[in-house]
DNA sequence: TTCAAATCCGTGTTCGCACACAGAAAAATT
DNA sequence: AATTTTTCTGTGTGCGAACACGGATTTGAA
């Protein structure tokens, strides 16, 4: 159980082995022109001992250059992909130095001819990893096959294809991540009066995520045998109108008078916290997605109840870290990896900001 | 704002400065020695650029080593402390290779004799930074001066004293964390008919932290008017007779027949769960503090409603960290760092405790 | 037996940095 | 002007690992 800590090199298990450290090494890398003799000997001290290379001495060494890709959608400063952004750009000073390079490539989200183009321009630079937001399915599809064609590993980052043959991919359970929002909303005891339900959705296809903690939440309430006692009040948000949202929202609180609860499955709770705020509805519970600077604002103000989060910049950094693992290190790494699920209110809030690690 | 990320080397620099390697060097380490034309010329370059050392090449090339020593009380592979060892560990595992040698040396948290004792070991040994976990204010003190005198650098884990000198500490801000969870146990809107408390603590002196949280609690109930309308029964638990305690509950219980919440301010809410168990009282909210693992099994059983966790693997991690980048990397480091309250229940616990980053 | 091919393995160089040391240049002293 | 002293600066070495190179040994075929 006790393993001793103290620094091995090839050099002493050199003499350890009693052959020279360019022996030692061609075992370790299993380049081949190694007697039975001298393997057996190296490999024994091997077993004995654990040792652990300098990776900064490897790296230091190395001529080998690797030249990571990062695809995802092009994005505002305030949005939720600047995390991931902010997450690749601390994967690229930690990893600098370990002679890996990180270029980011954006694409639009609203339109998958740009996540075609911008993945062929990739392709034909032929990089050493690539990290996909699969946004886009069927083309995220076409893009993998010829990464794996050309024997290029990639990562997911932001949600996965499963049955695509990916390194890693880091990402929140959506499912669970619904059902958590759906107790914190509603587990207070006294549900004995009918609590209301707003649900603002993009129109058009819903993302995988937003169908997911949609899902999830759906699941709480049938668990729980609220269906009968709740009312579900979905209205659909406009990208572009304000006005046109703040107006509909006045309309159905005029309908239904004791709406209690409010939800949005994307990351833009603020939205509904403003329109809220200009209703003077402050009794209503919000809870939202992603610590977007406008959400984490009403979240201090107390329009919004609860904040999920994610750890955007972490997953953007663990797959960049995992992908030098998997490629430079010789390391493991596990293939699905859900980060966890963090309720933010307005009284841990600063903590969790500040804390950057 | 565009900082170009290429790897600018010293043998750069002297090219582009018009003087050797060594002239370089002797700036940037303020060796002196260097004419104030070179001086001039160098540090020219310096302020152009962004030249960001190559800290594996450095440590590499450095012949320093520095020993660190932790001093925190001795434990069970299943208490709290655990998490702090592991996370000196995994400080030790990654700057091994800085030349930084990790020391821990335990004493017993009932026994102020054994601090004083360790810490003059620790002294005579003259390491190059210290961790102190100040669970004995007044023989902290004494030992921190000596430090100071000495001239050797130490940092808090867990709690500080704020008075001294210390390089950094990391650890919750127990106050607030009291605050949320009254806010967890309590935030049902529906207080109308009176909720019960249960506390228990440890006789004797009680922890700061569990002060603190005591006090956190306490403010939200006032903030929020409760004090009218809630009866706060205060059970003292013995750490040696689990028969007694299930005895005093079990009275309480009897005497008290609405206790709807319960709560603990030390780790130890599994023994109150146990407990709780026991008697059938499986309607009463449990709120406790830190990822045992008994805590954790009774979060998932339902027992516990909601544990406050305060990442103290990372806590440990970051300390190390942030000595190594202030004595070796010679970069700040902020003084006081306060750690996410993270609020797990059973439906995120398993994504929280698997993720180990 | 001879010789080429296959196999084996030690040495030397490289990476970026720190630091020692020698020795050049400048200044101060005869 | 010749010297000593002081100030300054370039070169060289080593850190640990990777890998190319080429010399040494073994093997197999002729």
């Amino acid at each position: 159980m006790k393993e001793i800590k103290s620094k091995i090199r090839i050099k002493d298990i050199a003499v350890l082995a009693g052959v020279s450290e360019g022996t030692v090494d061609r075992v370790l890398h299993q380049r081949g022109d190694v007697s039975a003799k001298s393997l057996e000997a190296v490999n024994k001290v091997l077993e004995e001992i654990n040792y652990m290379p300098n990776l900064m001495a490897r790296s230091l060494a190395s001529k080998k250059h690797y030249r990571f890709v990062c695809l995802f959608p092009a994005h505002q400063p305030t949005d939720y992909w600047q995390s991931i952004n902010d997450g690749f750009n601390m994967a690229a000073d930690e990893f600098l130095h370990h002679n890996v390079q990180i270029e980011k490539k954006y694409f639009n989200q609203f339109d998958a001819q740009t996540f075609i183009a911008t993945s062929n321009e990739i392709l034909e630079t032929k990089p050493d990893a690539v990290f996909i937001a699969p946004i886009f399915r069927n083309e995220t599809l076409q893009f993998t096959s010829k990464l794996v064609e050309l024997q290029i590993p990639f990562s997911y980052i932001d949600s996965m294809i499963e049955e695509t043959d990916f390194v890693t991919y880091y990402g929140q359970h959506s499912f669970q991540s619904g059902y958590i929002a759906a107790k914190l909303l509603l587990h207070s005891g006294c549900a004995n009066n009918k609590i209301l339900i707003i649900r603002t959705q993009r129109k058009g296809a819903m993302s995988n995520q937003t169908l997911n903690r949609n899902s999830g939440f759906m699941q709480y309430i049938n668990d729980n045998g609220l269906a009968e006692k709740l009312e579900l009040i979905n209205v659909e948000f406009k990208d572009d109108d304000e006005m046109a949202n703040l107006e509909v929202l006045r309309e159905v609180f005029a309908t239904h008078t004791t709406i209690k609860a409010a939800i949005t499955f994307n990351s833009k709770a603020y939205r509904l916290a403003m329109h809220l705020e200009t209703l003077k509805k402050l009794d209503v519970q919000l809870i939202g997605y992603d610590l977007l600077e406008q959400n984490v604002d009403y979240l201090k103000k107390g329009m919004i109840a609860y904040l999920i989060a994610q750890r955007p910049e972490k997953q953007a950094y663990c797959t960049v870290r995992d992908m030098c693992k998997e490629l430079i290190f010789k390391q493991k790494v596990s293939t699905i990896n859900y980060v966890p699920i963090d309720v933010l209110m307005k009284e841990n809030i600063d903590y969790y900001s500040r804390f950057k690690e």
